[in-house]
DNA sequence: GTCTATACTGAGATAGAC
DNA sequence: GTCTATCTCAGTATAGAC
């Protein structure tokens, strides 16, 4: 993983992995950059050095991680499509190939995608998801066109920004009723059960507002 | 409502109706207290002699605005509990007694709205929920109980956390794919649509969940 | 090119005079 | 109750050592 003893690739990883550790720990706003450079040990300019600043760091300790389960949710959307043929792919499939990679990235590391959860939540992951993301925006956005040919396109666009919604919450951590200890980083079973409501509320009928006050 | 020209209500509501709109205007993180002492022409100290932080004058802010909304919550679920009588009241029903007040709120004031969406998204609101919502919470999840006598308590509550999920995003602000102005302030409209989401996600039955990779 | 020391600006909070 | 002055700590910027 260390490719070498360059220095400065040293410092840079020293960085990167002290910067995910306390993000995941303490929360982006409530980790400092002296913080990071004190776990880290180094200076504090070298952080605006090879960063620029603490968003941009955000930024690439983001993206260190995501790529590869951008890689993987690809890979099971081709997959996804491919099994479907001509037909629409199912619901559930498309989202598992959403969520999976993430609910396995979650398990070596629950910190960070609590964090990714808070992040995305908080709103400062616009500018990220929008460089980072786009990818994986545009062909899973276009797999549930095709598993549900039948919605409209602008309530498809809801009900998308209501998933993400949802995934970022349930991202973010395990909510007050979890009282067991064990139960926090099974991110497995909780996507299980996000899958199940996202594809019952995907393929809700629309409803017809009623009048009332 | 100004009930009387004292000075020190005065005060104190200069900073909240200042507070409430640069809080609905910024975002609670991009507003200093500096900004609202200077928009309402009071001294910095003032606040925190009116509200010791500004964490606790954000609660203060938020008080105000949801007090009546979850009066007429619950007054809608009492209406929908009791036109059910002993059978399960319909899901849609209870989902609007719990959002449409919340619609008609944010017709009034949708800056308010939205930063309401952003603190909750932000993990700010969890200190205020546990204080204000409570009555709220526990008895729009008595209410879905009983929609759902079949689903599984821990489901449930998994389900209702996925729901606040959705809520928080879809008040944080319009998503990037509205590009008319005109959809900005319409939550009634995007509300009906989440309704009918989470309707379908809250009936949606339980996966099991997939052996695979 | 890399990194250190240090200073700058603005944030929330607080003590004490009035 | 109110206000001035000040404290600590945040992110950021820069000059210069190596």
């Amino acid at each position: 993983m260390n490719q070498s003893y360059d220095p400065v690739i040293e410092t840079k990883t020293k960085i990167l992995d002290t910067a995910e550790r306390l993000f995941g720990e303490r929360g982006y706003s409530a980790t400092s950059l002296r913080d990071i450079v004190a776990g880290a040990g180094v200076n504090l300019a070298a952080v605006h050095y090879h960063f620029g600043s603490k968003e941009e760091l955000l930024d690439q300790v983001v993206l260190r991680k995501a790529a590869p389960v951008n890689v993987e949710r690809l890979r099971l959307l081709d997959q996804v499509e491919a099994e479907a043929g001509t037909a629409p792919p199912p619901v559930d499939q498309v989202l598992e190939a959403f969520f999976l990679p993430m609910a396995a990235a979650a398990e070596c590391n629950p910190p960070f995608v609590r964090m990714m959860g808070r992040m995305l939540a908080e709103g400062l992951m616009m500018g990220i998801v929008a460089k980072h993301f786009q990818e994986v925006t545009r062909r899973t956005q276009s797999a549930l066109r095709r598993a549900l040919p039948q919605l409209p396109e602008e309530e498809l666009l809801w009900r998308i920004h209501f998933m993400i919604g949802a995934m970022a919450h349930t991202m973010c951590g395990p909510p007050d009723f979890t009282q067991r200890g064990a139960d926090l980083g099974d991110f497995r079973s909780r996507i299980g059960r996000l899958v199940s409501f996202l594809s019952g509320g995907f393929q809700a009928p629309i409803r017809e507002s009623r009048e009332e006050q």
